[in-house]
DNA sequence: TATTAATTGTTAATATATTAACTAATACAA
DNA sequence: TTGTATTAGTTAATATATTAACAATTAATA
């Protein structure tokens, strides 16, 4: 009867929650020499010609200071490459090799299909409550914005 | 119109929670000098006179590898003490000192206030619903051994 | 009982996260 | 136009994650 059980806690559900699925994504990942990281880079340059790094952080959610190295061991593998930006010399842009734009083909359907499985055994409904929640959690802050309309 | 978008993918979706989330506790507990891996031990121990190193990775989601240096750093910082079992010589336990019990009362309330601010947003349905979805996914493996009644 | 198998922790090698400080380039204001 | 603030990336120091291999102990079995 514990007022609040750890183990039933938001934050150690998240935890275990990706602990329960990630390693059947990574295990795809591994079979094509990439680690999760670098593979979120590449899953976004599927999606973006070319991307700058800061957004690339904040869409792959790889903290920058990160993204330095995972960057540098995916150019070493020939599948990205940097090119500095001349409108603006500070930002650089990432992008997509052919050898790495020809991953897409391969890895994709098997992560689709451990999705799917994922998915599977919830409700349309269900599926729907899930993601919402995780929505709102991560707009916590903006969501109070919006309604007290900060000038 | 992506069929796929990733940054609503599960996953991503998970990874945006905790990064939400995990900062502002993270906050407190390096008010207290602690990390949140060492944090995490500490919360299992208030619950747990003495635990064993493989119970407490379980409870912790803390990799038995990395557990390793924690529980050094924590032991350094007096917070926590080793205790091999007499029974079975293989296992260690793992117990809070004084100092380290004496903490909960220091942190938890102070948690528990950033808790509260996370989950005022949802109604109780919605925040069962989120709990349920998580605690499913987490599951996703066990449920199906307990349907098929696996001898 | 000697051997083998399983369990509990640990070490090692590499990759990533966290936080702070730092550089280079750009924007901006006096 | 010079000095200052801001922005985009990077480096550094420490902590943790991941995977594989390993040691010590115990359990299981021939």
């Amino acid at each position: 009867m514990a007022i609040q059980d750890f183990s039933q806690s938001l934050p150690m559900m998240l935890y275990r929650a990706l602990d329960e699925i990630m390693p059947k994504f990574r295990c795809i990942f591994n079979e094509f020499a990439l680690t999760e990281q670098q593979w979120r880079i590449l899953r976004v340059l599927w999606e973006h010609d070319k991307i700058t790094l800061g957004r690339l952080s904040d869409l792959t959610l790889i903290p920058s200071p990160s993204l330095v190295g995972i960057v540098d061991r995916l150019i070493k593998a020939k599948l990205i490459r940097r090119e500095r930006s001349d409108a603006d010399r500070r930002m650089i842009f990432v992008v997509a090799t052919e050898e790495g734009r020809n991953l897409e083909a391969k890895v994709m359907p098997r992560v689709n299909e451990i999705y799917k499985e994922i998915k599977e055994p919830f409700s349309m409904q269900q599926w729907g409550q899930l993601i919402d929640g995780l929505d709102q959690i991560s707009h916590l802050n903006k969501k109070t914005v919006t309604n007290e309309h900060k000038e």
